[in-house]
DNA sequence: CTATATGCAAATAGTTTGCCTGTTA
DNA sequence: TAACAGGCAAACTATTTGCATATAG
């Protein structure tokens, strides 16, 4: 039984993406990669609190935000509510089931180019699509 | 030369979507109409101040989240960014150009059914789906 | 030794709420 | 006259910032 949990996880690149992991930003990448229902940062405190109780919510802010300019983790964002943070990479979309509150990414159906039916003005650039869907998920 | 306006727009109908238009909610709605600027609530704010000097910001937050209820206008989010409003009820995305900070309406190419690319779980029933993309339309 | 990251508390900004008054059906 | 809408100020909440300390290259 172990009482202490080591200084650094050895799994754990010392960068992503150019981006130096501090444990910090070890718990909370370690964290939002085991996790597929998005947390908001409060969870995301609440949850690495167990692993680091010194951790403040500013610096989880400042983690979250650190990775998702790294393009190592993607923030979600439903109308006013709390960002949410999501590991998946992948171009997907999000369904916000307003029953359970739940939230699940959306594939596109293959060999769906999403630019290929949006009317675009010509020479545009595009950095980010986010595609977000609210409805009921009705039991089967 | 008018020096007042007249208490309500003689074509303004007294309800749309079952709510009753309010000289405020009418201020609200006619300034948005004729906007493809995607205003905030401030925006609106300030704007209808000019033919009602005591409306309050309240006020204005309170017709447009009335008006959103109802289906006359829709609400638009980007990121944490202050919420926009649009009188455009058609099915279509924004386009938000980060150089001029500028907003813009996205149609679909003809024929296209949003639901058919997108892999959703069955029995989904979708209330609204919002797509915003983000980048840069470069001068041609 | 210099830059960067953390922790804490305070500040910020958009939005909502409570309460009282005014208006409308 | 009962329900609803407006105005104002205060409250609320998610997020950011300033600053002092700690850590890393």
């Amino acid at each position: 039984m172990t009482t202490h949990l080591p200084q650094n996880h050895p799994e754990m690149p010392e960068e992503i993406n150019g981006l130096r992991m501090t444990r910090q930003r070890q718990e909370v990448y370690r964290f939002l990669m085991g996790e597929r229902s998005h947390p908001t940062a409060n969870e995301v405190f609440m949850r690495i609190k167990e692993a680091l109780p010194n951790v403040s919510l500013a610096t989880v802010y400042n983690c979250l935000e650190a990775l998702v300019q790294h393009n190592v983790i993607r923030q979600v964002n439903f109308d006013r509510e709390p960002s949410r943070y999501c590991p998946n990479l992948d171009e997907h979309g999000h369904f916000h089931d307003e029953t359970t509150g739940t939230i699940h990414d959306i594939k596109f159906k293959p060999g769906i180019n999403l630019t290929d039916i949006l009317d675009l003005p010509p020479n545009t650039v595009i950095k980010d699509i986010e595609i977000t869907l609210r409805g009921q998920l009705a039991a089967s």
